[in-house]
Order: C-alpha cells, then structure tokens, then sequence
DNA sequence: CGTCACTTTGAGGCTAGTCAACGGCGGTGG
DNA sequence: CCACCGCCGTTGACTAGCCTCAAAGTGACG
C-alpha cells in the first residue's frame, strides 16, 4: 500500500481580499476578511503563497517568530531536529491550521515547518499580529500567552524521551518555577503523581532519581531535591527542548 | 526522602481588589487589575478562592467550562480517569498558570481539575471571558481558538497510549478532516511520517495498520485508506479522547 | 531500466512496566 | 501512649510492548 499525496490545484493569483471566498472551512482569513473593520487588511494576511516539499522550510527552529502560516491546501509538518540528525515530528497542519502558535508567546520558534505534500499557505506576518494584540486588553494579551506557553510545553513533553531525559527535564522546570532562596526545590507533588504526569512507572521515576543522585547531580531531601549539577540535566533534558523556552530570550520586540 | 507539601500561609480575606499586590509574578490578575480600563474589573475576576487535596474538585471531564482558574498559591493538578478507574494526569499548574485553557475554545472540559497541595486559586467566569473575546476581532478570537485547540489535541496525545490506541486516534482525527465525498481518507503524509509523530517506529504503524485490516475494520487501498468500522476504531481510540473533541457540541454560547 | 524512497516481514534485544515485598512516616483511634 | 492503618518511597525479579536491525518487495520517476 502506498499513499498518495493529495492533488492540489494551483489556481492562478486572484485579487488580493479573494479570502472571501476562500473554501477552507473556518480559514482565519476568510473570518477575518469578512469583519475586518478598521484594520488594513493586507497587512494582516497575504494569501496564498505555493509551498513545495524538499524546499526550504516556512521557518526553521531557533528563528524569531515573523509570521503565522495559515494551511489552505496540501498539509504542512513541523519537527525539531536532535543531535544525531533525526526529526521528531510535532504536528500536522491541515487546511484551516494555524502553524507557529507555541511560538506566539515569546516569538521564539521551536521547531521547523515544511511542506509533506505541494501545499499553499496564507502568511500573517508577526507585525500585524502584534498590533491586533496590542489592539486587546492586557487580560486578553496574557490568556493567548499563556496558552501559547502550555502549549510549547505540551509539544515538548509529548516526544518520545527516555524516563531520564523525560525526568530530567521536570526537574529543570520545577526548578525554575519552585526554587527557593536556599536553593531546595520543593515538590508539591508525589512521585507518583510526576510519573503518571510523564508517562513513567513510579518505581521507574524512583530510580531514575536515585541514578542522578548517584551521579551527584541532585541531592533529595527531607524537604526536596537540591539540583547540585544544573548543567548535567540540561545536557540530558537538552533534546526535550523545555530548558531554553523557560528562559524567554526577548527575541523581536 | 519524602517530599514535603509547600507550605501556604491562607491569609485573611482582603478588597476584591488587592490583585494589584498579588506577589504572583506574571499572574493574570496582578497585570489585568492595573490596566482593567473600562471594564467591570470584578466580573473578570473573583480572587483568591481556597482549594483543598481530596476535596470537590474545581471542575470535572464532560462538563461545560464556567471559569478559567488563575492559581495564586500551592499546585493544581489536572487529570483523566480511564475506564479502568486509573488517572492520567495531563498538567501541573502552579501559581501564575491558568487552568482550563485547552476548553477555551468548544468551551467543553477535557479533564479534572484539584489541588496536589492545599491551594490557592482566583476564578475567571467564563461570561466576563467571553465579552472580553467578543470584544476583540475575529482575527483575535480564531487565533484564540486554534490555540486552544492545539493544545486540547496535544494534551490528548501526550497521554501514554499503546500502538493501537494512538494509530486509531490518529487515523479517527484524520478521517474527520480529510474524508472525500466517496470515503477514502487520502494521508498526505507517509508511514515513516506518522510513526514520527505518533512516537512509534515505521515498522510498528505497519504492523499495527495490517493488524486493523485483518480485524476487517479498515482497507488499505492504492490512494489512502478506507475505515469499515468507526466505532471499532473509536472503541480502541476512546482513551485517548480526540474522537470527542472533534465533534464540537457547541455549549455555551 | 535503474534508482530511490517507502512498505512489508521476521528475529532478537532493551527499556520501562508489572508484580511483589518491605521500610518509613503520619494520622487515627482505642 | 501506642497499636494500627494507609500512603509513599524503595528495591528486586520478571515480563512485555515496542524498537532495532536486517532484508526483500513494491511503486514512482527520470
């Protein structure tokens, strides 16, 4: 069996504000188009633009956030790339998709997107979507970043990690969100409860803890887990990629 | 060792309005509160409501969404429960984080929510959320929307299923959006590409397809494939739960 | 017609889950 | 005050689902 990709028409260019009729079922363009009062349109989405698999990627990982890609035809993948060379694939974007919303919160993009099949996307460029979110109160402006946030945490958690680098990279993020002046981290949580959260036995999770703390990366106390080698776990948490978004870099303004 | 539940100082109750003192840093109270220009700040935000481990939790799978849940203080857990009376638990949220984000958009409740340690947490009601989105653009409100969305979608696949339980997810998701009118579900993408994703090898995304051809619940034809039996694949699917998702009841207005 | 990528099938190994048992700790109640 | 109980953490032995490796078949395309 074999499948094929499906077949794309590539109708000539049309006018520009043709998202009216575009026959994606809820295209952010055609919503748009048909209520966009008061904003320069144009500004907001260029329709159309061909995408060819092999081709250079819509945007690749590590790039500040310059526009949103809305799928209209064909289907578009994003992936990150580890040491050894291998792609670990995070969605598929099918017409009517937004690709590169985890990366709306802090501009900064985790993956790299390409095309799986001949596909056409609408480009919203980062600049007009900072203006229409300028546009909305600061409580707006905080929910899109926060579900943007959960969301790149939630891609990154769902790769197929080791119980080590799975672990390792929860840790780094409870320390960045729980540590206190005295440098303990204090889980809330059981170990039960971190296992079933990242798909591990919690006799896996015990010990994993204890093989780190055999290295002497981390001590665990009475109270919680002192991390002695922050370095350690983030070479071994490096390919979940959850190290580098926690510290939001402040990339284009 | 045993870990030690962080200790909350449950101070008394204070003005509605002390969210601008909310030590909480990035919280959504703290930041709406100073900018809340011309909105009824008090129907945006109720705050700081006490939650307690093994009490009633905030909000429960399968119910509409009525508030979204800022925490202030402690960890808020929430989780899945299988037919099997097993929990999963899908997020920890600690202060500063939003609960119910990914039922933002259909308004429908994915998962349960309680607290891991005596908590803290200040309550969104989703009518004050909803004028706050009616009043932002089209554009605006889609790209909340798909957010949520994604996340919803990547919350559900983060969970630890078997081969069958994420193919028959997958193939369930795609055939809700790539179905033709003569019911052949045409993936664009190939097997190596959907094992990539779904955290299985090539071989396994084969061998597990061959295996639903053999129950007599699909067809792997030359272009795509064609499901015989959805409510097989649905019965094997369930615990991932997309198939739900999927097919909006649209709630709340 | 040769190449190449994808699919298919088989055999073997490994990671992590399961099962079982024990120690420690806190809470509860006699 | 202490015995009891339940939950959590810890350790070991075994199991199983899936991955790895290898190789052959198939279709697309130049």
């Amino acid at each position: 069996m074999a499948f094929d990709a499906a077949p794309i028409r590539f109708t000539p260019a049309a006018a520009t504000s043709d998202c009216l009729l575009c026959p994606v079922r809820g295209c952010l363009g055609r919503v748009g188009a048909a209520a966009s009062a008061g904003t320069a349109w144009s500004e907001m989405l260029a329709p159309r633009t061909a995408v060819m698999p092999g081709a250079k990627p819509l945007f690749s990982a590590g790039e500040p956030l310059q526009a949103l890609y809305s799928v209209r035809g064909g289907c578009i993948k994003t992936y990150t790339v580890d040491a050894d060379g291998n792609e670990r694939i995070r969605g598929f974007y099918l017409p009517g998709d937004l690709v590169g919303l985890d990366a709306l919160h802090d501009s900064h993009l985790r993956s790299t997107a390409a095309a799986v099949v001949p596909s056409q996307v609408c480009v919203a460029p980062i600049g007009g979507l900072r203006r229409l979110l300028a546009g909305h109160s600061e409580f707006g402006q905080q929910l899109m970043a926060q579900t943007s946030r959960e969301l790149a945490l939630a891609l990154a958690l769902s790769g197929n990690f080791t119980a080590e680098q799975r672990l390792a990279a929860f840790l780094l993020n409870m320390q960045e969100r729980l540590v206190s002046h005295d440098g303990l981290v204090r889980l809330p949580m059981t170990q039960r409860d971190i296992g079933n959260y990242l798909r591990l036995a919690t006799e896996t999770v015990c010990r994993t803890l204890k093989g780190f703390e055999k290295q002497g990366w981390l001590a665990c106390e009475d109270k919680g887990i002192r991390v002695l080698s922050t370095p350690a776990l983030h070479r071994i948490a490096e390919p979940v990629g959850i190290c580098q978004p926690l510290l939001p870099v402040a990339h284009a303004a």
